[in-house]
DNA sequence: CAAATAGATCGATGCCTGTCAATATAGACA
DNA sequence: TGTCTATATTGACAGGCATCGATCTATTTG
């Protein structure tokens, strides 16, 4: 595996190697329509609603989550395709 | 997932979320045996000694590597079990 | 025993990042 | 238009970590 290879595909394990965003990757999943707001994550997690967004936009980048804009509302729903990708690139 | 359960588990994916420590399982694997020594590795990473021996450590902490010596030398094999578990536990 | 070699450990350094308070933005609604 | 609410952004701070040079330990070998 080149560095470069290697590089990228850390900052993916990267993106999913942290409690908070594994809880809320749980939490997401286990939601009515496997979709929640940021506010129920953020009452759900006991943290701050910056920390929550900011793990929110790291799973986004990392194509984990995707994120759906409703009126004052950001949905995020998850991206299993993603979730297996990673998951086979690390065997 | 209980936040315990996700300390734990961030704990095992931050040991292979790393670009020296995902190329030096690449290297073990490529090795004759599956089996390679610390100055090989150092070698061929173009990193120093230390910082080699401090990743393999983590590595072998997450039970993903098997430390053997014989005599002077340390020789690492995977544990693709291991390896298996992590990425199992992703999905 | 002495020298050489393999590997681990220690201490220091600089960068990365998780977290929060404060603030900004933007949509909903009266 | 003005207020309220949901979310994002910014700036700061503290802790974690990858890395290295120096050193230590232990084994092999002369």
């Amino acid at each position: 595996m080149s560095r470069e290879n290697a590089e990228d595909l850390a900052l993916l394990l990267k993106a999913v190697a942290d409690p908070a965003r594994l809880q809320l990757i749980s939490l997401i999943r286990s939601s009515a329509n496997c979709e929640a707001c940021v506010c129920d994550l953020t009452e759900a997690m006991g943290l701050s609603q910056p920390t929550i967004s900011h793990h929110l936009r790291v799973l986004t980048s990392a194509g984990v989550l995707n994120r759906e804009q409703r009126g004052t509302w950001a949905w995020f729903t998850l991206n299993p395709k993603r979730l297996k990708e990673i998951s086979r690139l690390l065997i």
